[in-house]
Formats: structure tokens, sequence, C-alpha cells
DNA sequence: GTAGGGTTAG
């Protein structure tokens, strides 16, 4: 090896004096120059942090030229990736200057893939990445962490497989946590859980993220038990990890078990964030219980989220407080919220329709289109349910024309069911025929569904055959289908039609959904009956404050509704069974227990009945207490001997 | 840089 000196020849050094040749420049140690650059760096960097707009970056990016750091990686790596961050195109400026940097390594590659894999074409930063191993660049873990993240969020799991593939021959980065993590994510977002859970199984390190992404997976599938079995299995739970498990429950309509899972995670002393109340907002929803309601509002407060400053939790809280019979507490918080969106304005439009509010939900959604949200097809299923309900036919015809032109929601299948409906409640019922026939879309149950339940009200056994022999395709499983048609015969009297039905419905060994009532004691206790139960331990002082009451209603002109039993006896079996009607026993539970003056509240599995709701009417006017029944259609406020939903449910 | 979220009709 030649030594530099000799190669230069400068064993004799000039004599250089310092006075000419360092005048101007001082001498810099190299040390000092290098540290000095590194600063620079890193004040570029941080400038372009706090950048929010493509002007501002293009600001810092002038900064860089002149202090000759657009050759830099670390510096442009981090302009590309803010570029990407604020929306700007990436085959424009960034490729631009991705494409004057000389020497590129792994990161600033990666984050041009990045762009590409953020803003697609997705194919573009496959074909980057072959770019890159081609110039002999190995990639890093966050080279394959972006293209899987894409290939999940435009589900394609062919590509995803391709990314997995060259994962696996490059070697050491199937061992890296993150991208295994993303690669389980991947597989679960494209829809192939049994491959993520293939990755998860041969993972060697696991971390509370692998185990919690498979967790919503399984409870996005509906396979609770399988999700509940992980959870279990997870060594160190998270608030995500328990959240994801209590959340799981009430999205599943398991609200108990949400509720006491989320029990254990607070004696866990787990800490409780907004996503974990929104989930334990909606499990208390889903039972519709008063006591629940103040306990979770309680468990809101203490965790620091108010409904009326958070507008995620006060969303939950006003779906809720309708759920519970409470529209008026629904509304106070909406009032109040600080910040709205479109799920409080749906919700509480929802929460209308739901209470019978016609024209408050009418004009909510009127108050809404002039704000900046935009409603969307939830908001119009709650505005057309809501004229639906009231029977304003040419209101929601006229909501229905315009929705996708004034609005730009597309109409789906829902918006059709409440169409049928509307059209169905008012008497139309060949105009909803018409309606189904005519739609764009195949219609599904609830289509077929709105107008068998119209057939009921207007006693059109021959519309009800059209609609459930298409309902029986679809859903032969569903045994209210079976019900409500049978029900229809019997209303006609074509006993042998409802024998033929019945005997259907044997065939296909289905049983049938036992009536149950929920009313809650002034114990805070929820007690249940089932039709014709004798089993509660006060039955014979609840049967006994059911004659009375009969009795005054009698004598005030009421007459038992006894075309509601479908059943072909006798009329003294018909009112002995109307009188035990699940819905009757609860009220002369809760006249003998809630305190005189405060309202009854009552939730029923299934649809009231005639006669009940006739029943209900009177007993409000008899004994001067409101009484609310959520069935499972919607609620009825009875107060003072008639019904917010004007007998028209 | 990877994991958890609220509104829906018969």
């Amino acid at each position: 090896m030649v030594s530099v000196s000799k190669k230069l020849n400068i064993t004799k050094l000039p004599s250089l004096s310092p006075k000419t040749h360092f005048t101007t420049q001082p001498f810099i140690p190299f040390s000092q120059l290098q540290q000095q650059r590194k600063h620079l760096e890193t004040d570029l960097v941080s400038k372009l942090d706090n950048c929010r707009s493509f002007t501002r970056i293009k600001r810092v990016h002038a900064q860089i030229i002149l202090n000759g750091l657009d050759q830099c990686c670390y510096v442009v790596t981090k302009l590309l990736r803010m570029l990407s961050n604020v929306g700007v195109p990436v085959n424009s400026y960034a490729h631009n200057v991705f494409d004057r940097v000389s020497h590129r390594n792994s990161f600033i590659w990666t984050a041009l893939i990045r762009g590409y894999c953020v803003q697609g074409p997705v194919n573009e930063a496959v074909r980057l990445y072959s770019l890159m191993r081609m110039e002999g660049i190995g990639p890093v873990s966050f080279t394959f962490s972006a293209l899987l993240k894409a290939c999940s969020v435009c589900e394609d799991v062919g590509l995803g497989m391709q990314i997995h593939g060259q994962i696996v021959s490059v070697g050491g980065f199937g061992c890296d946590l993150f991208v295994a993590n993303t690669m389980i994510d991947m597989y679960v977002k494209c829809g192939f859980l049994e491959c993520g859970r293939r990755v998860f199984d041969e993972m060697v390190v696991r971390d509370v993220i692998s185990w919690t992404s498979l967790i919503v997976a399984y409870v996005k599938s509906g396979d609770l038990s399988s999700a509940a079995e992980l959870f279990d299995g997870l060594p160190v739970k998270d608030m995500v990890a328990w959240t994801a498990m209590v959340n799981g429950y009430a999205q599943n309509a398991r609200p108990r078990e949400a509720l006491n899972l989320f029990k254990r995670m607070q004696d866990g002393d787990v800490e409780t964030d907004e996503v974990t109340l929104v989930g334990v907002i909606s499990a208390c929803a889903q039972l519709g219980a008063a006591k629940y309601a103040s306990w979770v509002r309680k468990v809101a407060e203490e965790s620091g989220y108010r409904p009326t400053s958070n507008v995620v939790v006060g969303s939950a809280f006003v779906d809720m407080y309708a759920k519970c019979g409470n529209v008026e507490e629904a509304y106070r918080i909406f009032e109040r919220m600080s910040v709205r969106n479109v799920y409080s304005y749906s919700s509480m439009i929802v929460g209308f329709a739901m209470h019978g509010h016609a024209s408050e939900a009418i004009n909510l959604f009127e108050e809404m289109v002039k704000t900046e949200i935009k409603p969307n097809r939830v908001t119009f299923v709650g505005v057309l349910t809501a004229c639906s309900h009231a029977g304003l036919a040419e209101q929601g015809e006229r909501y229905f024309a315009t929705m996708q032109s004034c609005y730009g929601v597309v109409p789906d299948a829902d918006h059709y069911a409440c169409m049928v409906d509307l059209r169905g409640r008012s008497g139309r019922l060949e105009g909803a025929l018409q309606l189904i026939k005519s739609m764009p879309v195949k219609p599904h149950g609830g289509v077929w569904g709105a107008l068998l339940g119209a057939c009921r009200i207007h006693a059109d056994p021959d519309i009800a055959e059209i609609a459930a022999k298409s309902l029986f395709e679809l859903e032969p499983d569903s045994i209210g289908n079976y019900i409500l048609l049978s029900n229809i015969y019997a209303s006609a009297g074509r006993w042998e039609d409802v024998a033929r039905v019945r005997k259907t419905v044997r065939m296909k060994g289905l049983k049938k959904n036992p009536a149950c009532s929920f009313v809650e004691g002034k114990d805070g206790v929820i007690h249940e009956f089932l039709a014709g139960d004798l089993t509660h331990p006060r039955s014979s002082q609840i049967k006994q404050e059911l004659e009375n009451l009969l009795e005054k209603l009698k004598f005030l002109g009421y007459q038992p509704v006894l075309s509601s039993v479908p059943y072909d006896v006798d009329d003294k079996e018909k009112m002995r069974i109307l009188m035990a009607h699940s819905e009757k026993l609860a009220f002369s539970y809760g006249l003998l227990t809630v305190a005189s003056g405060s309202s009854i509240t009552i939730v029923k599995n299934l649809r009231i009945c005639e006669d009940c709701h006739l029943f209900m009417c009177g007993a409000s006017w008899v004994t001067g207490r409101k009484i609310i029944i959520r069935d499972n259609m919607r609620f009825h406020h009875f107060h003072d001997g008639a019904c917010s939903c004007n007998n028209f449910w």
C-alpha cells in the first residue's frame, strides 16, 4: 500500500503561512463541522414535523436546498413523509424530490413506497419495491409493514400473499413483531381469518397487539367463543385488549356479558377511555333499563367524560337514553353538546322516530341540513321511519324522492323497506308491492317483512301470501314470519291455512320465541314475566290487581280484542289467554311496586298485541300512570288514555 | 410505524 505522503510527495511541506491562507476562513475541525451539519439536519427535520400544509413544506424545502441538504437521505425521507401526510400527490412533487437524490438508502425508498401505499396505486408501490431490490438496496421492516397495510386497505389478499412471500424469502423479517402483526391484520382485514391465525400460531414472540388483532377478527366474524378463549389466554391485557372484548360482546348483542367483563376490567384497575365507554353505553342501551343508564352516566363522569363535551360519548348517550325510554333526557344532552356530528344528529332523529315524535325528527333533520353536517344513510332511515310511523305518507315520499338528488345519498334496500312500510301502513299495499318490483337493488327480508307487517294491519291475506313466499325463501328459519302469516290467516278466519303454516313450522322444527316482558321494580331489580307465567312469588296479588283493573276498564267500555288470539278456541279461553299476556303481568307488578305517581316502563321482546295496546291506553287513564312500553319495534307512551303512536304501529 | 369505537329498517 502506498502511503498518502509518498504518493503526494509531501515529505517536504511548503511553508504555508496561515496568514495568507486562513484569513477569511477560520480553521474548524472536521468533527465540529459534522456536528454543525447534524444540528442543521435535526433543526430542519423538526421544522418539517411542524408543517401542516404544502406551502409550509415548500418553504422548508427551500431552506433544505439552500443549506445543501437536498442529498441528505435523513432530511429528504422526512420531507417525503410530510408531503404524503398532508396529502400532496406522491407522483408529482415527492417523486421529483426523490429522483434528484443520487445515493438513496432504504429509508428514502421506503418513504416513497409508503407514499404510494397510502395514496395508491399499490401496484406502483410494489413496482418501486422491485426497483429498490434491483438497485441492491435492502428493505427495512417498515417497508414491509407499509406494503402490507396497503394490501389490507384495498383488501387485496393476492398482493398481500406476494409480499408475505417476499418477507419469507428476504429472511429475518418474519420474526419482526411489527411486520408479523401487520401481516395478521392484513389477512383478517381481507377476510382470511384462518391465515391470520396461522401467522399468529407460527410467531415465536407475540405482543398484546398480536393477540388483540386476532381477538377483534373473531369478534367481527361473530365467533365470540374463539375471541373469549384467546382473550383468556392473553397473559398481559391492556386497555385496548379489554375494550376489544367488552365492545365485542356489545356489538354482538350480548350486553350482559359486556357489562360483566367491564366490571372485571374495572376491578383490575384498568383505565377507561371514550372507546371503552361507547361499548359500555351501547350495552346499557340494549338492556334499555333506567338503572343501567344512571350507572353508566356515573361511570363516564368518574372517568372524566361528560356527554356534553365529548361528541362520541355524547352521541352514544343520546342513543342510549332514547332506547331506555327517556327521550327527553336524550334531547337535553343533544341540546347541550358543544360539538355535534352526523352520529349525534342521526341518533337523535332515530330516537325521536322510535318514540313516534315525527315532527321533532323532521324539524331536527331540517335544522341539520342547514349546518355543515351531511346526512347519511342512517339519517334517512330515521327520517323515513318517522314519516312512516306518523302516517306522513306524502312527506315521506318527498324525502325519498330527493335524498339522492339533493343530498347525494343513494337509496338502498333499507330505505326501500322504510318506503314499503310507509305505503303499506297507509293502506297502499298495491303501491308498496309495485315499489318492490321497481327496486334497482335486490329486496332483502326487511323489505318483504315490511309488506307482510302492513298486511297484518290491513288484514290482507292475499298480498300477505305473496310477501311471505319471498320472505320464506330469504329467511327460511325465521319463526316470526310464519307466526305473522298464521296470525293474518287467523284474523281472516282461514283456519285451514293457519293449520298449514303451523304444520310447516313443526316440520322445520322451529321453536316459538316465548313472549316475555321486563319491568324494573323500585328496588332496581329487573323482573321478567313470560306469557301465562304464574311462577312469580307475588303471582296471586298480580292476578288480583289485574282483575280489579279489568273491572274498572270494562265499566268504562273496554272490550277485549279477542281477535288478537290466533287460536281457534272459545271466547272464554281467548279471554284467559289475553289476560295472561306478559306485558299485562309486568304492568300489574309495576302497579304493586313502582311508587305511585312514577311512570311504569316495560320492555317486551315481541310486538305488543292490539288488545294489550288498548288495555294500556285505558289503564293509563284509570290509574293516572304514564306507561312506557318498548316492544321489538318502537316505544309506546301511554298517557291519559292515549298512546304516542296514535294507534298506528 | 402495528391493536379497540357510536347511529339502521319488518
